[in-house]
DNA sequence: TCGATAGGATGATGGTCGTCATCCTCATTG
DNA sequence: CAATGAGGATGACGACCATCATCCTATCGA
């Protein structure tokens, strides 16, 4: 007896089949930084696989070399978008507040962000697993962070803080935004909602002090 | 043809054979969560494998669940008892301090803590990861910080601070502890040693002001 | 319009890991 | 002292993962 085996080329009329051209290539990408940097908050460093990821981008897993050279590459290059779009994000959420520094601390300790870190702050989400690791990952943390602090700075700024000679407002800054990155991990590392509250609200109200 | 293969008793004079008494499986089961302990601090909670963890105690990874039901088991065990052993370790250092809050601003922000995740805080080292897991870890963080957070609230009531009828003082502490924890994770994920040391310094200056 | 280029799919490979079955050896108990 | 129970070692199994070879096919330049 014979088999044959006839394989029609069905061009599976479900899915929105993937184009070829350069266009398509760079929606392609996109997508994949998105769902990357999504599941790298969401499930940690090392949580998400290559085909996982490139399932839910609507991709299969083999043609992920054809868009970087690695895991780690796409790793690399998701946490740095990831933190560009929610720095612009940041900045267009403060530009028509009349308090800034009030808004910041709001919404960096709002429930809905400790919710949601697949969606939130790369640095709380990632910061204790960052610093394990080498290389680009941890120096772009380390510039992000440094940026961050800057910017709790400017906000204490223009909410009249003065600068002083011996760096008051630095300092200020600096702790200010470690209360919020260390109050918004404890939150989340905790499974009682009371205490996951009070220490968003103590927090929250803190660094919007003026 | 007929193959006879001799396998001789070699009691391989090398390693420490393990013993096979009672007290030999305690002192293995210590050690086993010892070396958990360090190692989960220092790689993560999903890190270290069973067959790493049992190799860095003497032993080969196939005993392993004579002593536990599963690796979580091991996990879960592992960190209540790192816990318990950081606490006492802390109230042993504080108890001769006339300052008490100092000392522990000191003790927690200090270089040495920061360089050695494996041998320090749980929370700081894990806090982002046990975010991501429910169950007995979860559970026992929980606990435990708010454990910290009692733990500084009276420091600050040794170093004079009143009450307050509208619970100043716990405020104080929820945000001076969410201060500490942030700045030690943040001083970790950091490439920059000044970043680094700028964060430890004021973080452990302002958590120790009475 | 045709051929080269490259995006995407399929499948394989080698490695790692948690778990368990099995066996050997010793401690323990009667 | 003999028999039983258990600690520990060896090896294997199945699952998962990153990476790559290969093939199909659509785009794009000539």
């Amino acid at each position: 007896m014979m088999v044959v085996i006839l394989i029609v080329n069905s061009v599976s009329g479900d899915g929105a089949a993937m184009g070829h051209s350069q266009t398509d290539k760079a929606k392609s990408r996109q997508r994949i930084l998105g769902v990357a940097s999504e599941r790298l908050r969401g499930e940690g460093l090392e949580g998400p696989g290559v085909a996982e990821i490139m399932q839910a981008a609507g991709l299969t897993h083999g043609g992920f070399y054809k868009h970087f050279g690695s895991r780690d590459e796409l790793v690399a290059e998701s946490l740095a978008a990831t933190f560009d779009e929610q720095a612009a994000a940041t900045r267009e959420a403060l530009a028509t507040s009349d308090d800034p520094l009030g808004a910041f601390a709001a919404r960096y300790t709002a429930a809905e962000h400790c919710a949601h870190p697949e969606q939130g702050c790369a640095v709380a989400a990632l910061a204790s697993e960052v610093a394990r690791t080498d290389g680009p990952v941890r120096a772009t943390y380390t510039e992000r962070i440094a940026a961050y602090i800057q910017e709790v700075d400017a906000l204490l700024a223009t909410a009249g803080v003065e600068a002083g000679d011996d760096g008051a407002r630095r300092e200020e800054a600096v702790a200010r935004y470690a209360m919020l990155v260390g109050g918004l991990i404890l939150a989340r590392a905790v499974d009682d909602p009371a205490l996951r509250e009070e220490l968003l609200a103590t927090v929250g109200e803190r660094a919007a002090q003026r």
